[in-house]
DNA sequence: ATTATAAATAGTAATCATTCCTATTTAAGT
DNA sequence: ACTTAAATAGGAATGATTACTATTTATAAT
């Protein structure tokens, strides 16, 4: 009982109206302004639960997790500037082809990350 | 003055005989045994300095940095049941011509952590 | 060799993202 | 309405990393 809640559903909210890979603070500060009372704590707990349960993907950058509404796996840019985290597009299948060293092993998460100078802060 | 410490000697040659990807506490432990007093905060600074002067990288696997005595770019294995770090080998220039989205970006450091069961472990 | 000095260290305290804990609240089924 | 398991709020605890400072060390000039 008590599956659903408002706090869940405002999360999952949040990070399926953006593309701006929030961090979980971020994610708080939003939630915030519909749930002014609503804690860190449960904010990690959806963001985790939500992971777990295919809704969200996370990465990190630095210290600091972010977390991606869209769960089909594809490459992330950071900008050491503006700290902004972009999309990039990729064949994944293509990708993982290219590597050697994998024979007998069991894949199931991919991270790629690129970092550097963005089109903005060059 | 100062500039070449039997701490920095002692923890770039921990880093360049292995391929285990260690982390900071674990080059901690094996440096120890030969400067039993050396302090940790010694290990980050000199895992950090190695890393800026291009004789060393790091990648974040969880929330723990491990160091890698290989600076050539390459993709990481780490193994979500036993925790070992593995190397790939793969062709990164060939993996970055695959993706878009990197217009007008300048890229300076590339990480490809692919996580799962290793073959031990499978 | 001795000395002067800037850099590095050891040891400890502080930081900060994340996780854990617990009393209270809430949602769903009866 | 009542029961009960699950979720929350708020705050405390954790743990990797960083910062601080008095002391030590390596270099270069005397």
């Amino acid at each position: 009982m008590a599956r659903y809640s408002k706090q869940r559903e405002v999360i999952e909210n949040i990070l399926h109206s953006t593309t701006a890979h929030p961090s979980a603070a971020e994610v708080y500060a939003k939630a915030k302004e519909v749930i002014p009372n609503i804690s860190l704590g449960t904010v990690y707990r959806n963001l985790d639960s939500l992971s777990h349960d295919g809704e969200a993907q996370s990465f990190t950058v630095g210290d600091i997790a972010h977390f991606d509404g869209n769960i089909a796996p594809h490459p992330h840019f950071f900008c050491t500037k503006c700290g902004r985290v972009k999309d990039l597009e990729c064949d994944m299948d293509k990708l993982l082809s290219l590597m050697t060293g994998l024979d007998g092993c069991e894949v199931d998460s991919e991270t790629v990350l690129l970092g550097g100078l963005c089109s903005e802060c060059v």
